[in-house]
Formats: structure tokens, C-alpha cells, sequence
DNA sequence: CAGTAAAATGACTGAGTAGTCATTCCCTTC
DNA sequence: GAAGGGAATGACTACTCAGTCATTTTACTG
């Protein structure tokens, strides 16, 4: 009993501790954020923080992971529910660009972190990948099966899968940017135009 | 006379301090990187770092922005060069991988610090963003007068454009991160035909 | 080759911060 | 309501590093 008291305690600090440290990282970025931050922002005292995870990049990671689980659990759901590929691309790319628009402070911390090309010396560095290639594997399933079924025209479907992320990827930026003025819908609308047809007149 | 000379070691210092700078700032990023290793990799005293240059924030946009001029230009002339939408294309995204894949280090820093969507507050965020913005400008226009011509279908140049930015940056990526294993000009190749023809049958 | 001025050096300083731990607080249990 | 124990605290420590500046080296000149 009281054990499940304690696990309780523990997991509401811990999602505290991350939504404030998404919210920080966001804002400064990993190396300009300090720990005294995090914890003000989460209404704690610093030491608390070390109760609950080893390290600042422990938070920072934490945060990352948790967000990109979640991402990829919406994705994968939506584009199983979705019938045919070009509804299947649809859903993926409404997903990510929904999800990101909701969690403007996660997409800062993600696209960051997964742009970070540098050599990896993280403990987690294969777990990030790994979550993130995830995506990309889904969507080249998706463009094989469809491709196999004479859906879509024959392509590399890895890199295809790989530009589509891209150009989502590119949409949100635009978005976040305030780049585009445009309506959610049509921006997916226009982008699914590119992917489906080309520019070609 | 004496001025001249003065002014040709101050310039080649310059060089030799970015061109450390690009290099280690690649390797660690901003902030993980200290002016003691800038000026071990430079071969020279910390102190000579700051007889060039005010403080460490301007090396690393020096660095920077240097490259992005350069690449610019190269785009610039590669682009007007070309006859028709398509080979323009080609010339863009043909200049820019090319260009990356020769500066891998600077494509590091240009790709974490234009990727960096975070509140400005760097003295050069105005040059920054205005001289990234005038690459996806440029091909806009391309996009434009094609439209124009009938040479291409009636599409949001300005959305079209940052998208095949993004491709290109997405192809640069996996290159770079070896998840491509086709030729250069296979991806190439590729990319322009997912722009062109899109993905239908 | 002496004298001088400019360039280069690197030990040093001061600010800032990740992580610790002795102390305090609070909640449970009897 | 007192005792005991686990959770929370924040002052403190040990360290890093951007930027400085007194000193040394180099380059030029007459």
C-alpha cells in the first residue's frame, strides 16, 4: 500500500521535473539552461532534482525520450487507422505537425537534439537514434507495401520515407517560424500536393 | 606599404583562426568547445584569438556567416547559370550538397545554428536569418517566373521553395550520416524526381 | 646591430554552476 | 501527541572557462 503511495509521489515528480525542464531547455538549450532553473520552474529546490535523476542530462534526455515515445505512439496509431497511403501519409504528417504545434517547447528540445550531427558520446545516443529512425522505418513500410501494390510508382523507399520526414519536419519550422501565414490544413494540403504529385505542370 | 603588409596578416590570421574555429566548433558545438582548444587548433595563444576578434560568440558567427556568404555566391552563379526550371534545380541542390559534402564541418555548425529556433538575442540574428532566408528567396523566384511560364504547375512558391530547401538539407543529412550508400548523384538523381513527378503512379 | 614599436603569449582572475550533504521539515504510526 | 524516518532543502564546494594584461618575442628601421 504504502509503497504504491510512494511510486505515486515519485512518478508525479518526476512528470513534473520533466515538463518544467522541457519548458527551460526550450527556451536556453541544453548548455545555457542550469539546474537552479529547472528546479525553480518546476517549484522545487535543487537538490530535489538529484533525488529523481542522476544528472542534468539525465532531465534533458528524459525529457527527450518521453517526448518522442509518446510522438511515435501517436503516429504509429493514426497511420494504422488510416486506410490507403495517401491517407496513411496524411495522418502521419497531420500527427507530427499537430503533436509539435502542441508541444512547441518539445519540438525546440527535439529538433535540436536530433539534428545534432556531432559525434555522439551520450549514454543514450543509440536509444535516440534508434526512436528516431523508428519514424522513418514506419513510413518506408507504409511506401513499400503501397509501391508492391502499384499505389505509388517504384522509388528508394528509404530515402523517399527519410524526405518525407524532411519536408514535415520543414513545414513545422515554417510554422513555429511564423514563416507561414497559411491554415494548418492547407499547409498539409499543399504539402501532400508536392509529395503526391510533384511540381511537374 | 607597411599598411598593406599589416592588412594581409591580419587577414590571413583571420582565416586561420576561423578555419580552426569551423573545425572545433563542428566537433563540440558552442558551447562544449573552449577558446583554449580554438587556439591549440589555430596554433596559437589564446591571447592572439582576442587581438582578432572581440569575443568567442563573434568567432564562431565570423565562421559561420563566411561560409554561408561563400555558399551563397556558389548557388548564385551555379543557378543563373542553368537553362530551364529543372536544370536550375539540379544546379541548386547539386551546389549545396556538393558544398556541404566539402565542408563537412561547417555544414555542423550552419545546420545546429540555423536549426536553432530558439529566442534570439545573438547581435547577428538579423544577418543570420536574412542571409538563410536568401536561399530559399532565390528559388523562389526560379519557381516563380516557371509558374509564370507555365514551365511548372501553380503552387505556393514561397512554401514550394523552403520545402525543396528541406529536401536538399534532408538529403545532406543522410549523407552525411551515412545512411545512404547510392552515389551522389543517385540522390541527386532521386530528389529530383520525387520534386518533379512527386510519388504517384 | 641597437632601439623601438607592434604582435604574441599564457598565467591569472572573476563569474558562474553542477552536484553534495548536513540540516530541516513533514508525515505516518502507535 | 511524541517518536521515527523518509523527503526536501539550499548553502556550500570544487571546478571550468571567457576574457585580461604584464611580460616576452618578433619585426622593422636607421
Amino acid at each position: 500500500m504504502s509503497k504504491t503511495k510512494q511510486e505515486v509521489v515519485t512518478e508525479f515528480r518526476c512528470t513534473e521535473i520533466i515538463d518544467a525542464a522541457r519548458k527551460v531547455f526550450a527556451e536556453k538549450g541544453f548548455s545555457e539552461t542550469t539546474m537552479d532553473q529547472v528546479a525553480e520552474c518546476a517549484g522545487i529546490a535543487k537538490g530535489t532534482l538529484y533525488l529523481y535523476f542522476r544528472s542534468k542530462r539525465d532531465i534533458y534526455m528524459a525529457a527527450l525520450m518521453e517526448g518522442i515515445r509518446s510522438l511515435n505512439n501517436d503516429s504509429r496509431r493514426k497511420v494504422e487507422a488510416a486506410a490507403g497511403v495517401r491517407e496513411k501519409l496524411r495522418a502521419f504528417i497531420e500527427t507530427r505537425v499537430g503533436y509539435f504545434e502542441q508541444h512547441r517547447d518539445f519540438f525546440l528540445i527535439y529538433h535540436s537534439e536530433v539534428g545534432n550531427l556531432r559525434v555522439p558520446q551520450a549514454t543514450h545516443e543509440g536509444q535516440m537514434s534508434e526512436l528516431y529512425l523508428e519514424q522513418a522505418q514506419m513510413l518506408e513500410e507504409v511506401l513499400k507495401k503501397a509501391a508492391a501494390a502499384g499505389e505509388i510508382r517504384e522509388l528508394r523507399p528509404d530515402s523517399t520515407a527519410f524526405t518525407v520526414c524532411d519536408m514535415t519536419r520543414g513545414v513545422i519550422v515554417q510554422r513555429l517560424l511564423g514563416w507561414s501565414r497559411a491554415e494548418l490544413n492547407d499547409d498539409i494540403q499543399h504539402l501532400i500536393g508536392l509529395i503526391w504529385r510533384g511540381i511537374a505542370a
